[in-house]
DNA sequence: ATTTTTTCCGTTACCGTGCACGGAATTCAA
DNA sequence: TTGAATTCCGTGCACGGTAACGGAAAAAAT
C-alpha cells in the first residue's frame, strides 16, 4: 500500500475553492464560517483523508508544555522513588519534543504540606498535571481549580471520584489481593496464614490495601475455607517493637507457615524471617522496592506482586503529551495496568 | 526551575556573528566552514545550551519515514499475530507523527519465500527495518544490503551475530527456561516431569527453545536432582497422533504429574489434559496466545511465561523512530525485556 | 597581474499550520 | 437609500530549521 503525498491544508483549500484560513477555522471549529463552506470543507477533508501535520502544527503553536507531577516525598528505596524513575523515563522520550516535567512533593502525613504543594503547583500554571491522590479533600480542591483553568490532569496509583480527569493508570486492587492469595498458597500447604498490616494514621484517606485485603480474603474463603488467617499490626518506624511482636505472634501460633503483606513494606519483616528460616514456607508482598528485591533474591520473600508505578506515571505523562501536543484523547479513560509476579528467577529482567 | 526562552538557531547566529546557514552547517557538520567559525559556533552552542527544535527540524526535512517489519506469516491466534498487534500499537503512537509501517511476511518453511520477502522489502527502500531473524543466512544477506544502503535495522525475538544492528529486543532465553522450571515445581511435589517438544524441520536455524531447555534442565538438576525429566516429541499438525502419543506416554509413565513446553504451543496438549484432569498437577508453557490464555483461565495450564512480542516490536519501531526522526541512538543496544508470569488470576490485566 | 579554482559564508525560498488583521459581502437598522 | 453592524473569508506573517544557490574573498594556477 503505497502512501502518496499527504494532502495539506492548502490542497483542501484549493479543492473546496476556499482559502486556508477558512479551512483552518473549520478544522478547529472556531466559527466565522458559513454552513455551506463548512460542509464543503468537511466533505473534502473526508474525501482526501486529511490528517494534520503535527510537526507543523506544534511548530506554529509554539508548544512547550510543562507537565507537573504531584507525589509524596519519598525516602531512598521507597515506593515513590519508583514513580520518580518513571518521570525520568518519560522525560527521555518526550523531552526532546520540548516537554518539561516539574515535580511537586509534599509530606504525606501533613495536610498543610499538601496544600502548600498544590498552591505551588497551581502557581506554576502547568499545561498538564499527574497526581497520585492521597488526601481526598485536598485533591478535590485541586482538580476543581484545574478544571476551572481547563488544565488537563491524570490520576495514577489511586483513582478518585472525579468527573474531569483525562485518564487513570493503576492496578486492579481487588484482583491483586486475589492474586496475592494465589501466589501465597500455590504450594497447597497453607493452613495458618499471617497477614502483617501497618498501623495507619487515621487521617489517611485512600488506602488501596483495604480492597486488596478483600480480594485476598475472598480467595482464601473460596479455595481454603479451613485455613486460618490472622492479622498482626506493626509500626513501620519501630523495628525493635516489630521484632517483639513477631516473636510473640509466632510463639502463640507456631503453626503459621505463610505470610503476606498488602503494601510495599514486606522488607520490614525480612530481617526477622531471615533469623527464623525454618518457620515460614512462603512469603508474598507487593512492589519492587530495592529492599524487597533484595529479600526476593535471597529467597526470604517467595514472590512480589509489582505494579510498576514508574510505568504508570510514564503512561500518564504520555497521555498528557498526546492530549496537549497531538490533540489525542486516550483510548481508554481507566487503564488497569498489568500486575507482574516477581520471583527470584525473573527479577533480573526488570 | 523556570525554563526561559529556548535559544534558536538564530540566536546562535547572532551571538557568533555569523548567519544561520553557517550554524546549520556546523550543527550537521557537513563542511564548508572554517575552523575558526566552527569553534566559535560550537562554543556558543554549548554556552546557550542549544537544543534543536525537533518539530521545526522534522517539518523542514519533510520526514515521513516508512518502517518495514519482516516476520513470518501467521495463522490466527499464533505467536506472530501478537507481534502484529505491537505494530498496530506503535502505529497509533507514532503514526500521527507521519510514520508509516509496512509489513513483509514469508512462509517460515520456505527459504525462497523469505528471499522473496527480502527483495520486496529492499525494493520498497524503507527508512528503517524491524526483523525477527529466522534464516541465519538470509538475514545476513539482508542486513549486509541494509548496511550498504545505510538503512538502520533492529532485531527482535531472536538476536543474530551481526555488527550493524541498531538495537535488539528480546527475552533472556536461558533465564526463561530456569523460570519455567521454577514455576513448574513450585508446589514441591514433582518427581516425574514431561517436557513436550515439537518435531522441528532440520532447516530451522535459530531455535530459542534449545537455550530455554538448557536453563530448565539446569534448574532441575540444581533443585531436584532426583526428579526424572522425559521428552515427548509431537507433530503440531497432527492432533490425532499427538493424542495417541500422550496416551501411550502416560501409560508407560503414570507417575508423571508435571508437564512443560518451551514454545508457544502448549495449547496443543490442552485437550488431552482436559480429558484427564486427574493425571497432571502443574502445566507450564510459554506465550500469551489466545488459545493458551483460554487454557490458563480454565485451569488446564497453571502458568504461562509471556515475552510479549508485541512490546518487543513496538519498542523496536520506537527505537527506529527515535533514531530516524529525532536522531537519538537507543540507550542500550541489547535490551532484555521482562518475562511475565501469567496465572489465571492476573491474565485479565494483560 | 590576470584568470581560475577553492574555500567559505550569507541569502532566500521553502516545510505545513496557526492566527491576527483587514476587507468584502451581506444583513440590519434608520 | 444610506450608514452601521454582522457575517464571512482571504492575505500575510510567524514558528525554527533545512538546504540549494550564488557570490565574495582568498588561494592557486597561468
Amino acid at each position: 500500500m503505497l502512501q502518496k503525498e499527504k494532502p495539506t491544508i492548502m490542497d483542501i483549500a484549493h479543492m473546496s475553492g476556499l482559502s486556508k484560513g477558512t479551512v483552518d477555522r473549520v478544522l478547529h471549529n472556531r466559527g466565522e464560517v458559513s454552513r455551506k463552506s463548512y460542509d464543503k470543507v468537511m466533505s473534502v477533508i473526508k474525501e482526501l483523508g486529511y490528517e494534520p501535520n503535527v510537526f507543523a502544527s506544534a511548530l506554529a503553536r509554539g508548544v512547550s508544555p510543562r507537565i507537573a507531577v504531584l507525589i509524596p516525598e519519598y525516602g531512598p528505596g521507597s515506593y515513590w522513588e519508583l514513580a520518580l524513575m518513571g518521570i525520568g523515563k518519560a522525560s527521555d522520550t518526550i523531552g526532546p519534543l520540548g516537554v518539561d516535567t516539574e515535580l511537586f512533593q509534599y509530606n504525606p502525613s501533613d495536610a498543610a504540606s499538601f496544600q502548600d504543594a498544590c498552591n505551588r503547583l497551581l502557581a506554576s500554571s502547568p499545561s498538564g498535571v499527574v497526581v497520585a491522590p492521597m488526601f481526598r479533600l485536598g485533591v478535590q480542591m485541586l482538580t476543581a481549580e484545574l478544571r476551572r483553568k481547563s488544565i488537563p490532569y491524570v490520576f495514577f496509583d489511586t483513582k478518585q471520584d472525579d468527573e474531569g480527569y483525562l485518564a487513570y493508570f493503576g492496578l486492579p486492587e481487588y484482583k491483586s489481593g486475589y492474586l496475592c492469595a494465589d501466589q501465597l498458597t500455590i504450594d497447597r500447604s497453607a493452613s495458618e496464614v499471617l497477614v502483617v498490616r501497618i498501623k495507619r494514621d487515621p487521617f489517611r484517606q485512600s488506602d488501596p490495601t483495604i480492597i486488596r485485603r478483600a480480594g485476598f480474603l475472598d480467595y482464601m474463603h473460596e479455595h481454603y475455607p479451613d485455613c486460618t488467617v490472622r492479622s498482626l499490626f506493626i509500626d513501620p518506624d519501630d523495628p525493635v517493637r516489630t521484632d517483639q511482636e513477631l516473636n510473640s505472634f509466632f510463639e502463640a501460633f507456631p503453626g503459621t507457615t505463610h505470610v503476606a503483606m498488602f503494601n510495599s513494606r514486606i522488607y520490614l519483616i525480612a530481617p526477622w524471617l531471615e533469623r527464623h528460616p525454618a518457620q515460614v514456607r512462603r512469603v508474598v508482598g507487593f512492589d519492587n522496592l530495592t529492599a524487597n528485591l533484595n529479600a526476593l533474591s535471597r529467597g526470604t520473600v517467595s514472590a512480589l506482586i509489582a505494579q510498576h508505578p514508574d510505568e504508570q506515571v510514564a503512561m500518564g505523562i504520555q497521555a498528557l503529551f498526546d492530549f496537549i501536543v497531538l490533540g489525542k484523547k486516550p483510548l481508554r479513560r481507566d487503564n488497569y495496568m498489568h500486575m507482574d509476579i516477581l520471583t527470584r528467577y525473573n527479577i533480573e529482567s526488570y
